[in-house]
DNA sequence: GGGCGTTGCCAAAACGTTTTCTCAAACGTC
DNA sequence: GACGTTTGAGAAAACGTTTTGGCAACGCCC
């Protein structure tokens, strides 16, 4: 009476096989009404919890899967990805429960190798870099991964992507602004080199290059808070008359600074944001926003690594982005 | 050639045996430099990867620590347990991976027992509600737990607490206040259940009692943002001169009511908070803040629960609080 | 050269399940 | 009553490691 009781505890007390019981608090094999009842009832007396490692190894699956959390250390993270985290981990969480998974999160340096030590059964890997660490892990290791955004270099051929349509969404909303009369179209954004960052700055610049709107980029310096470059921005000489800022975190600080700057929204500048949580916040100007719909793509993500660990075949993937326009930029 | 390589392939491949594989590899048992040498290298050229499942089956551990996350639902989450959780595994994972665990959080539902299927070795259950039901399943299961914060009902006696004087910090707070003019100390917090709500909310009843100071509490209704009732509060008849906020959220919210009521701080009006984030925020005043210090409480609890799987001892944990006296509060 | 500790390696037994295969009994059907 | 078919249950083989206990071989000391 030491330690836990085992399935082979229940098996001796009931007076039946293990693989009986087994099959009996499983539902897998044939077992009658009577014997299942028996079974629950002394599973249930001894406190009879079977140990998800060693269902583990003789199944193959532990019923987990993880997403890894990279940038923790960096200052940039509380800006740009945690509120995507957030709202990604949020949905495929919903989902994974929903078809009897569970979904870890892995906080872990790229190279620290502690993601090869965590069981699994599949990882979702957000947003991964060209010659993604993490991601190699799990393909040396043998365990299926879908990537959530960027495209993968032809190394990692089978990976399923969910992709996004953010750059068109962009071009839409920039393309919106300059056609109700906006004509210095603004971007701030930082000054990593994370793909998110990077698409968009370089969306940003293409489209000015197409339409012929100066391109204005201000980008955070490292240990800045965005309230200061934003003010920089709008207090420069060429002020912009529209601003796009990065994430909520820049979002929100152009509306500090136009409020300490006393510029009225929408009248002396327009302001929109892409934006991750919730938009109901008390903001004092309905915002027009872009929305990667991240709790979206999180679910979609999980949806197709559970079918892929069961053997389905996953198509295309694609969560088209959101964009909402709103008092913000007049309309 | 089909599958992943296993421990067998290596010895196979390197004419040893399983046991010196597995000891070459562990460095645990007795093996020559010129065999180790060997077997690693043939372990690379194999692309030979520990299973982690069979591994744990056969050692009983696999090296990983859990947090359960369960209010990730309710709009609270964002206020106040967010930011402190983020602070919290931040602390938790960094030692861990000092000490060669991975640190998993999963998002938990209490009753949906996803917790029981996740391979762990321990969890950390922060601020366990009176019949918890996350650290009854842990319990049951037989898995090591520690607490952080709340003192638990003598049912589960031997679980080590990570302890913490906020209570007195918070009296120590109110009390300069009192003794540098402040008339009217208020405090803004939630209608929300939670154990760090109710003992704020207690502690400061019971400080008004013995101080004489009046009880003005504003509490968030249901569904309003902290802007609101933080400008409820600054907006009555009787405006307090000075108000705690119960987290960041509610600290900020009261700075932006302020602004937009005209209120001077610290002239008009004292502000303090809690808050676990990192304070170098963009604040119009330098502000008076009580941190739990939830990194540091991580790491303890972190540390403490691989002391408890590795066999030793614990002591008492204690993480003492830090409170700052800034210009928001006149000093 | 006998006793004894050390070194380097291995065979085999766990670890606690799931799963496959087999088997007996019960039940219909002609 | 012989012959499928279905039902209920069990024996045993995985699953891929770690760990225990043992066994030679070697060197050292007296």
């Amino acid at each position: 009476m030491s330690s836990r009781a085992g399935i082979r505890d229940v098996a001796t007390a009931t007076g039946l096989s293990i693989t009986t019981v087994s099959h009996a608090l499983s539902g897998k094999g044939r077992v009658s009404e009577k014997t299942r009842a028996i079974v629950l009832a002394a599973a249930q007396e001894l406190g009879y919890q079977p140990d998800p490692i060693a269902a583990g190894l003789a199944s193959g699956r532990v019923g987990v899967i993880g997403v890894p959390v990279v940038h923790l250390d960096s200052r940039h993270w509380g800006h740009t990805y945690r509120p995507y985290y957030a709202a990604f981990t949020g949905g495929a969480t919903m989902l994974a429960v929903e078809r009897e998974h569970a979904l870890v999160v892995v906080p872990a340096a790229p190279d620290s190798g502690m993601i090869r030590r965590v069981p699994l059964d599949g990882m979702i890997v957000v947003d991964p870099e060209p010659n993604d660490a993490i991601l190699a892990d799990c393909l040396r290791r043998g365990i299926p991964v879908v990537a959530d955004g960027a495209p993968l270099d032809p190394g990692h051929g089978d990976v399923p992507v969910v992709h996004s349509d953010a750059d068109d969404s962009l071009r839409t909303l920039l393309g919106r602004l300059r056609a109700t009369g906006s004509r210095r179209v603004a971007l701030l954004t930082g000054t990593e080199a994370d793909s998110y960052t990077l698409d968009t700055g370089a969306a940003y610049r293409e489209w000015c290059a197409a339409t012929g709107n100066p391109p204005v980029v201000e980008a955070l310096q490292p240990d800045e808070v965005p309230e200061v470059a934003a003010e920089r921005l709008l207090s420069g000489a060429d002020r912009p008359d529209a601003v796009h800022g990065l994430n909520e975190t820049y979002g929100e600080a152009l509306l500090a600074a136009a409020r300490r700057l006393g510029l009225s929204i929408p009248g002396d500048l327009r302001v929109t944001m892409m934006c991750e949580t919730s938009e109901d916040k008390h903001w004092e100007v309905p915002l027009t926003v872009i929305s990667l719909e991240a709790a979206a793509r999180g679910a979609v993500a999980a949806g197709a690594l559970i079918d892929i660990l069961a053997g389905k075949e996953v198509g295309r993937l694609h969560v088209p982005t959101r964009l909402v326009f709103r008092a913000s930029t007049g309309a």
